[in-house]
DNA sequence: AACCTGACTTCGG
DNA sequence: TCCGAAGCCAGGT
């Protein structure tokens, strides 16, 4: 059984528009722990492919793809600027303008 | 139970 | 704005 925490990680993860991002941090505040954006990453880990995840609308806090060139750098840029997402070519998204929140 | 690790975050310089 | 250090969480060894 899954933790509520790891739960709520994966339902908001599923709740981000196409299109739009969210950061580690901004998902596990959500879920109800903001400390716990290692969290994130380590349900992204193990559900992203179990669970049908959109994966690649999760990037850290400043905006930029997290993920290595040649480690799914490339992947996670091709599927967000598929969505129509303006990323430059270092993986650099403009938060203001991308960025996700329930309300907003 | 201690120790290591990771797709993180914040703070200072 | 970029880099390094320190803080944090939980699952795996």
């Amino acid at each position: 059984m899954r933790s509520d925490f790891t739960e709520s990680v994966i339902e908001i993860i599923r709740a981000v528009p196409r299109g739009r991002v969210c950061s580690y941090g901004g998902v596990a505040a959500q879920a109800g722990n903001p400390r716990a954006a290692r969290q994130v990453v380590r349900v992204l880990h193990s559900c992203s492919e179990k669970e049908r995840l959109p994966w690649w609308r999760v990037v850290n806090s400043r905006g930029t793809i997290s993920l290595k060139r040649g480690y799914g750098f490339e992947e996670q840029l091709d599927r967000l600027k598929a969505e129509g997402i303006e990323c430059s070519s270092a993986g650099r998204i403009d938060l203001e303008r991308y960025g996700w929140e329930r309300n907003g």
